[in-house]
DNA sequence: ACAAACCCCAGTGGAGAACCGGAGTATACT
DNA sequence: AGTATACTCCGGTTCTCCACTGGGGTTTGT
């Protein structure tokens, strides 16, 4: 629910990794962090996250940078969620805190819910869904401007 | 998405109260607290939000406590949160940080289907089924005994 | 060799969550 | 009236997490 700056600033670099995929070049903290207006130090961390939970490589040396490890069809907005904020935080898990009271499985169970259908959503959208809603979305701005 | 003790500990309570809606007497902080579990002193201050909130009313002096002010049917869970967490965590709003590229506004536009795909889980449920549920909870619990 | 990139680890400032405590105020009962 | 029993209001504390910064080190292309 919370959309954190963390998710926003990686999603939003997967983005533009997405538009380059089909160039076999890397892109590189500084280029993403200055088109998103992300402070760079922090973007490091992040995409050192995406790295280790295998949505991207990187390259390292002059030249080097991040590159997706899949096309953008096949990485969904859950996938990139889950992988910064980690699995517990999103998804079913059986957090084993005692003294659980009938009310509170029930309350619990309504939020185990809740937070489905919403990862439903972010299923959804792969970042290709993003990059084309990205493409339309410049066109009209073309629109209005003409 | 996140379940905080906050919102945890409102809707227990307000399931006990709901419990006792068809008695016209009030229930007690001290009463609520030790019947879940929860410390005495902060369910205070969640129950004064609450009361802000207009979802119960207090009565002051010996003898007092506090009373939903409507029926249990009418009190859906998300009413319950929206009023501990505010609305602007949870709903629809305009958040003006200026800096809206293409992108964030795609970004935030699949946030706000996922936040109203849980919301509406959130929305389906009243208190009144919340003690339904935990009647039929017991019920079971009982036939596993014998 | 050297510069350009990534890599790792550590720390900081602010905000919020979950409490605790004390002084005040209203009410019921005797 | 007086007292006990509740709620009310305001403040502080501890802890954790988020967003960010900085200082090294390592890999790579030219």
């Amino acid at each position: 629910m919370e959309l954190s700056c963390k998710s926003e600033y990686a999603i939003l670099s997967l983005i533009e990794l997405a538009a380059h995929y089909h160039l076999a070049e890397p892109l590189q903290i500084r280029q993403i962090a200055s088109k998103q207006n992300i402070p760079d130090r922090y973007l490091e961390q992040l995409l050192a996250t995406l790295r280790r939970g295998g949505l991207v490589k990187s390259q390292r040396g002059s030249k080097g940078g991040y590159l997706l490890t899949r096309e953008p069809r096949k990485i969904t907005v859950f996938e990139v969620i889950v992988c910064l904020e980690g699995l517990d935080k999103i998804h079913e898990y059986q957090k084993e805190k005692e003294p659980k009271t009938v009310e509170s499985i029930i309350v619990e169970d309504i939020w185990q819910e809740a937070r489905l259908a919403a990862n439903s959503v972010l299923k959804k959208y792969t970042l290709a869904d993003l990059c084309e809603q990205r493409d339309s979305h410049k066109q009209l701005d073309i629109m209005y401007y003409i």
